[in-house]
DNA sequence: AAAGTAAATGTAAGCGCTTACATTTATTAT
DNA sequence: ATAATAAATGTAAGCGCTTACATTTACTTT
């Protein structure tokens, strides 16, 4: 069936009928209301091809993230698709993995699949060496590439962010203020929102002229026992400290497991805090600190952004957002 | 740049560049490595609308889930994300909810959107009352059908599910041999899954000669919270237990968290198992014993058995997958 | 070398839509 | 009532592919 017999059984021609599936408004409201109700009789639905091949749109967004098994990118992903289909967009999901030629070889396929545009989520998908994020910036001369947490200038080129930065200073500063001073930061990643983390904290130092030490700067795996490993070294070195802060849940996690082992009381002798507040942060025993890392309003910001360049509107091509610190036990400030 | 723009340079039909591209083998060998190099060299990607229409197949899967951002059901889509990408084909994620218009309605766009087939990932797609399950008999007969994690007699309608029965009968046969008589038992949905969780639970106890008490029986949230909830209500009239076993890592978490506040000691006083082995088990203090559902070899069936029905091959209509039970800290068996 | 067959290539007709442009019909101004 | 204008509808030419069928070229067989 196809629009075909829709204009004949209407006594329209097809024409018509398509411009009502456009929502043209040159056609009267009789005829509308005609073929609409013909169309609902006979079932139809537009082939989407034929229709791609007209409007060279397909009225979907890829999605490219590098694990969408990660709690946080999940959680990022399943917004997103609610946002995008409450604008009647539909999206293709891609888990690239970290390799770079990888993601390229996605976003190259999205292209060819003619999605209307590319929102990559998560930080993983800058690289330091700018030549190796030639890649988005030549996707961007296609379609609008959206950039979830992380920030590339170019033209066709837009962000969404989380104030990284200032939520680790502002916390790292709360536990200094009320008398904390070795503090541990341990970090997952050193993309550019992994830096920036690490800077917030380090300002946060500085500020309270605390010196800031190495060994208390710790790159580590996004892994629970990574965690709980790296402190019982440096614990088992008597090296002491009285706070940990970390750029993700599963690392508090690993932080609390570390105390528990070592009879260290949380949070009287330990100050812990977590980052995204994801569901990790309310299955121990005490409850994370966390910080929030707003993962909705970021996609909806997103979406937003995305749905503004479509229609032409001016949007902002970069966007920060302020992250809220979540208190829960692990915490006495 | 378009099929023509390459036959040109190559001087050959548009046929023979099609002929090409689509792998028939009517064409020398020089030709083909000409025709190639000429893609290569203009960086030419076939319209994927212009190729649907001929074909009429988009190469793309729709993958409905109820809610991506459930950790079980978020791996899930990431598993068939990457069997599907490892076999060229694209997918098409759906987060519907729970209400079964919406589920119908996502399946119709799916639909019209011209994908191959459909995964229904989840025991919530199945409504006990079998008339509320006509939407996908239904769509069975424009496309295949895969249910993840649940089962429906059709044609066109295959599934893959975890042997949940015997899963839960085993570890619940073990807590008693083991010396438990008092094991609750706290269940998320009376979907048919979670019904044969339930009725593995229920042999259990009934070869093992112990009556089953209602209150042990809890349908309960899904929700570290309300499960904790429910076991101090027992608690507080005087119910005694000797183990929990649940039908999701969540409600383990909520059962720790009883014990925890009522100073009750795990595994000493009381054994804990969840389910789904998901990362909420190495999160907790002791950490859970919980059961592996096997997500990965479920969405690798899944996946299989639906390129087997694209080949035109046979395939068996349903698989049950063994799960394996995890032991950790929460119980002693 | 001619005839017969197989392999390689080309021609052209769709696939089901959108839309510029042409035509008809309805509305308004004179 | 008529001309001028606006609204509604129709006609037909694509969009970029696939593929049945026709034709040409290359290889066998006798």
């Amino acid at each position: 069936m196809n629009i075909y017999d829709v204009s004949k059984k209407a006594g329209v021609s097809i024409a018509t009928v398509s411009r009502v599936l456009n929502g043209n408004n040159n056609v009267s409201e009789k005829t509308r209301q005609r073929v609409l109700s013909v169309m609902d009789e006979l079932g139809y639905t537009p082939n989407v091809f034929a229709r791609g091949l007209g409007l060279n749109t397909m009225k979907t967004i890829g999605i490219m993230c590098t694990d969408s098994s990660d709690v946080y990118l999940a959680n990022a992903v399943y917004y997103l698709e609610q946002e995008l289909r409450a604008n009647d967009y539909d999206s293709i999901l891609c888990c690239t993995g970290t390799r770079n030629s990888t993601k390229k070889k996605y976003m190259e396929l999205l292209i060819s699949k003619r999605v209307d545009g590319i929102i990559l989520v998560g930080s993983k998908f800058l690289d330091t060496h700018m030549e190796e994020n030639a890649y988005i910036i030549d996707a961007a001369k296609s379609l609008p590439i959206m950039l979830v947490n992380c920030h590339l200038d170019g033209e066709n080129i837009y962000s969404a962010q989380c104030d990284d930065e200032t939520a680790v200073f502002s916390v790292t500063d709360s536990l200094i203020k009320s008398g904390r001073n070795k503090i541990v930061y341990l970090y997952t990643s050193t993309s550019q929102s992994g830096l920036k983390k690490l800077s917030g904290y380090e300002k946060a130092l500085d500020l309270n002229h605390i010196p800031a030490r190495t060994e208390f700067m710790q790159l580590c795996h996004k892994d629970i026992l990574r965690a709980k490993e790296y402190l019982n070294s440096l614990h088992a070195r008597g090296i002491s400290f009285d706070a940990v802060v970390t750029s993700d849940d599963s690392l508090a996690v690993g932080a609390l497991k570390f105390a528990y082992e070592n009879h260290i009381r949380v949070p009287d002798e330990l100050n812990i805090v977590g980052y995204n507040d994801s569901i990790l942060a309310r299955c121990t025993e005490p409850e994370l600190t966390s910080i929030d890392s707003k993962v909705e309003a970021l996609c909806s910001t997103t979406v937003n952004t995305l749905m503004g360049v479509f229609a032409e509107k001016h949007v902002p091509s970069k966007t920060l957002i302020q992250a809220e610190l979540i208190v829960r036990g692990t915490t006495r400030l």
